[in-house]
DNA sequence: GCCCAGGTATAAA
DNA sequence: TTTATACATGGG
């Protein structure tokens, strides 16, 4: 994606290609809030940053060109062109359209492996403004001050805490199941930097082995956490995706599943072929 | 009060 | 191998 410095930053001409609402509110990530002008804030490590759009020209506020190429790049993934494989998708596969329509703009973001894998583990059997809730109280109670945000706070910080001590989060059963993940990620036993690149049946296996990591937490967290588009057994969420989401759904209505479906369309089109799931 | 939220562990069939 | 239930919490 072509990009620009500006007094005002960086600049991205967009197009359809990045919708700000679309990617930051599909449940991918829990930490970007909107504030009072349409902008969104988040924080990625210890760079804060504030993003909007000026009428389909993205703007990252502030951001030095060094930054932008060393983090935000990558973070939004802008080297791939998303919209480019939704219109050669939509033409290959009419049938899609519906799907293809619903999840127009959303990036799939390069967090970090132990911020998604500890956020997803708080997302099951939550909603997301709780899920939110929780995630800035542990920021706010573990992490450390970054400008007007705070850090998320690393697997060490957290591993030799007790229970108790995260009662103030309400995170309720779950607690054991972060505390667990922190133990086993700060040991070593789950050595998430590998998995950018080791075999994904590994990488599943391997993040299961936490107490409260199931299949879904672990696709989720090698999908969004470790950018491994080859997550998620597609044909199995896709069938998901559609039946709960993409017959008749008000267009403006974002698809709890969106992020599958975004996956589901790289998976497409690296195959050619149409998966089962989209008959 | 009741239902459910982008699930998982556990026990039972 | 598949199916039912509890789990903490809080918003609608």
């Amino acid at each position: 994606m072509e990009y620009r410095l500006t007094p005002r930053g960086i600049e991205l001409e967009a197009g359809a290609g990045f919708n700000l609402g679309s990617t930051f509110n599909c449940g991918q990530c829990f930490r970007w809030d909107e504030d009072e002008n349409g902008g969104y804030c988040g924080i990625v490590g210890e760079h804060e940053l504030r993003i909007f759009d000026d009428n389909g020209t993205i703007v990252l506020e502030n951001v030095p060109e060094q930054e932008f190429l060393s983090l935000w790049l990558k973070y939004f993934d802008l080297e791939t062109d998303y919209e480019g494989i939704r219109l050669t998708l939509a033409e290959r596969c009419p049938q899609l359209k519906c799907a293809i329509d619903s999840i127009n703009g959303i990036r799939i973001l390069s967090q970090e492996p132990w911020e998604a894998l500890c956020s997803f583990i708080i997302s099951q059997n939550n909603n997301i403004p709780r899920i939110k809730g929780i995630i800035d109280r542990l920021c706010r109670s573990f992490g450390k001050p970054c400008g007007s945000h705070y850090t998320f706070p690393s697997a060490s910080d957290l591993k030799d805490r007790s229970p108790e001590e995260l009662a103030p989060l309400r995170a309720g059963f779950r607690a054991g199941y972060i505390i667990d993940a922190a133990r086993r990620v700060a040991s070593g036993e789950v050595r998430l930097e590998e998995m950018f690149s080791a075999p994904l049946e590994q990488c599943r296996r391997e993040l299961m082995t936490i107490k409260g990591v199931g299949v879904k937490v672990a696709e989720c967290t090698l999908l969004y956490g470790l950018h491994r588009l080859d997550a998620f057994p597609v044909d199995v969420w896709m069938k998901k995706a559609l039946s709960s989401s993409f017959s008749g759904v008000d267009p403006g209505m974002l698809s709890p599943y969106a992020g599958v479906a975004q996956q589901y369309i790289f998976h497409y089109i690296r195959n050619t072929e149409p998966l089962a799931a989209a008959e």
